[in-house]
DNA sequence: CATCCGTGGGA
DNA sequence: TTCCCAAGGAT
């Protein structure tokens, strides 16, 4: 134990939030469901969609008998569809190779689609109780503050940012998963990226950045991406379409949600190409080809 | 290693 | 209103 682990663990113990996928009964099953949600996605925007989707596949089988494009369309406007392509495909592998059960083997988690080292990790150490180092953006940017002495950690994880990491996690397996929610749950509630609450910080007086008086972030500036007439924009709009239609759309419905013609028919492209959409042959009432115009739906 | 991939809420 | 940013992954 060192002087971090128990003010943070009480701090936990004391103010973690109760969410769908802790506690008790949470399934593994459940704890990835919100992993994958959780990729970029806030707490807020996730609780209600994770409800609906482990109502309807409380087990990973019960996705994975399903089309992809259910899976699309359940995820609804959590952003970055792709996610929900791959958790279904994670469902299939699954189902296929690991006879219905969501592995506990970190390895076999990173083989899954949509799991790369952070969600393997997390999984790995919320639903199997395992010591991993789990780092996330809210790990990164207390252990930045609080060990590093900076405001914000570097853009990307370098070696010796895991190794400070793996030095302070808890040698006990329990509490070593313990202790990565818990710093998790201090980047999101307590050490915010924006106005960090430090008078209500259980490690304020152990901080090495408020020991050097809050100095403002000094390396390569972060880098904030735009979203304002960028493809993902397009490809937004295209997708809402098809995902809140009953039956196929003809392309003139989707060519009204973007004026500019080259860039319109790049994301419907892409969108192809991803796997997020298909073409189809929409038939009419007589069940002849219906039109001149393309139809699309979702995979 | 940089870039791309959605969406919405808060300051 | 604009800007920031939110439990990342794949290429």
């Amino acid at each position: 134990m060192n002087d971090l682990h128990r003010p943070v663990l009480e701090w936990y113990d004391e103010h973690a939030r109760e969410l769908p996928w802790r506690g008790l009964e949470a399934t593994p099953w459940s704890v990835m469901v919100s992993e994958f949600m959780l990729q970029q996605t806030p707490v807020a925007r996730v609780i209600p969609v994770h409800a609906a989707w482990l109502e309807r596949w409380p087990a990973p089988a019960d996705l994975a008998a399903e089309e992809p494009g259910e899976a699309v369309r359940m995820w609804g406007r959590l952003g970055y569809p792709r996610r929900a392509l791959r958790l279904h495909a994670a469902a299939v592998a699954i189902t296929e190779s690991h006879g219905g059960e969501v592995p506990s083997d970190h390895a076999e988690l990173l083989a899954l689609p949509g799991v790369g080292d952070y969600t393997a990790a997390a999984i790995a150490s919320f639903a199997f109780g395992q010591r991993h180092v789990v780092l996330d953006t809210n790990v990164r940017r207390v252990f930045a503050r609080a060990a590093s002495g900076v405001e914000f950690p570097a853009n990307s994880v370098n070696r010796a940012e895991r190794d400070l990491a793996a030095g302070l996690l808890p040698e006990d397996e329990a509490t070593a998963a313990t202790w990565s929610v818990a710093v998790m749950e201090l980047g999101a509630l307590v050490c915010t990226a924006k106005a960090p609450r430090c008078h209500s910080c259980p490690i304020e007086d152990r901080c090495a950045w408020v020991a050097e008086g809050r100095p403002a972030h000094a390396g390569p500036p972060r880098k904030v991406q735009g979203f304002a007439g960028t493809d993902r924009q397009v490809r937004g709009r295209l997708l809402s379409v098809v995902r809140e239609a009953d039956h196929a759309v003809a392309k003139p419905r989707l060519d009204v949600v973007w004026d500019e013609p080259v860039q319109r028919e790049r994301a419907l492209a892409s969108l192809l190409a991803d796997g997020l959409l298909v073409q189809v042959v929409a038939t009419g009432p007589d069940g002849l080809p219906d039109g001149d115009h393309p139809h699309y739906a979702l995979p």
